[in-house]
DNA sequence: CCGCATCCGTTTCGATACTG
DNA sequence: CAGTATCGAAACGGATGCGG
């Protein structure tokens, strides 16, 4: 059955790639994807509200139009992993452009927070200043280990262990957001038991600063 | 009856960014209105398929969250018209993005092309030696008037009447992108009656060479 | 003609249940 | 874990009609 999608019958580029990411779900789809592959139910658990039926229905139209590929782990994890093609990870600006966008957007009342989101956010949002000094952090957010590291005043994130890191960050993905937007600090955070420090507690504090600042 | 729309339930800001873009029509909506304001039947010719019934609910939903205005023309034509607000300004740079990524997707059978697509396409393809001499064209698309300029290596296209242009093209939107993207040249385009001509025709071949190269 | 409401058939979506 | 099957609900597309 070859998905015979709706299009939009325009010849114009907006159109072509609403066609391929316009439908419920798919840049969110990719928005997860962002930070590396994974798992059908790893989306699923980033994405409540889509369906299994959704998700995989999706999953093959993002393969099929190029956006996405489905790999096969190597044998002792026998699992199979989404992952963005090239053309697909060129939409990364354009999310981050749209995110910023939608920040004027009230957020909706019972809101979930996916751990990718919020990194989309923090990679995207701290404009630091380029003379504050190098650093590495470990942050854990939901079980997934990131390494978050500031180099002349660019802040850089990738999914995975840090080697040396200055401070270690724990807490979930609502906390990061709200230490970031500058909503609660990170006496509260520790106090109230809503996040889990190690190592240079200042460092941490002027990468936090220099996002709120910006928002 | 207050429109609930269904909304992604997700802080994140390009989840809320799509519950107020993400439903169908609603970008085309805003890509259609960024060379100025248009009437109901405006927005119903360019956006064929799109049924009248469709076209009121998310201009009334554009209207609601504060993307597109509805305003009343003075009095001599009182027709109403729809408009971007500052901030539905914003997501052009958003769509050009789109655009530009969406090329790669194959163009849909049947398709239609409408002028503002065609004049993105102008805007955001070319990229002329800035040495290149200043010129002002009068562009005729669907009986819609554009002047489109090209100052120090930069085009920039108005929904005016330009005041002494070179040269002045009037044509259908299909012409002028198989011109643009180098698929048939200006004298064909003239002997087929496709396209009219009046003034400087050697400028105009500068400019659609120099698009053309970058497609 | 303009802006929209209404009716109706079709497609897409969402929730739950169920299988390899 | 990684999806498919099923089914009701919502969104969409097309046609028509109606008051400015």
């Amino acid at each position: 059955m070859t998905a015979k999608t709706r299009t939009y019958g325009d010849a114009c580029g907006i159109a072509r790639a609403l066609d391929v990411l316009g439908s419920r779900w798919a840049m969110l789809v990719i928005r997860e994807l962002l930070f590396g592959p994974l798992r059908f139910s790893d989306l699923e658990r980033a994405l409540p509200g889509a369906s299994t039926n959704m998700l995989s229905y999706r999953l093959r139209e993002l393969t099929d139009s190029g956006v996405i590929t489905r790999r096969r782990l190597s044998p002792p994890a026998s699992s199979a992993v989404y992952e963005l093609t090239d053309w697909g990870r060129e939409v990364e600006p354009i999310l981050n452009d749209l995110g910023s966008w939608g920040l004027r957007v009230s957020k909706p009342d019972p809101a979930t927070l996916s751990p990718t989101s919020v990194l989309l956010f923090l990679r995207g949002g701290a404009k630091v200043d380029p003379k504050t000094p190098d650093m590495v952090f470990r942050l854990v957010i939901d079980e997934r280990v990131f390494a978050v590291s500031l180099h002349a005043g660019h802040v850089k994130v990738v999914s995975t262990e840090p080697d040396v890191p200055d401070a270690t960050l724990e807490c979930d993905p609502g906390t990061v957001n709200d230490l970031l937007s500058g909503e609660i600090d990170l006496e509260t955070a520790i106090d109230t038991g809503r996040a889990t420090i190690d190592g240079d507690q200042s460092k941490l504090r002027i990468l936090i600063a220099s996002v709120a600042d910006e928002v």
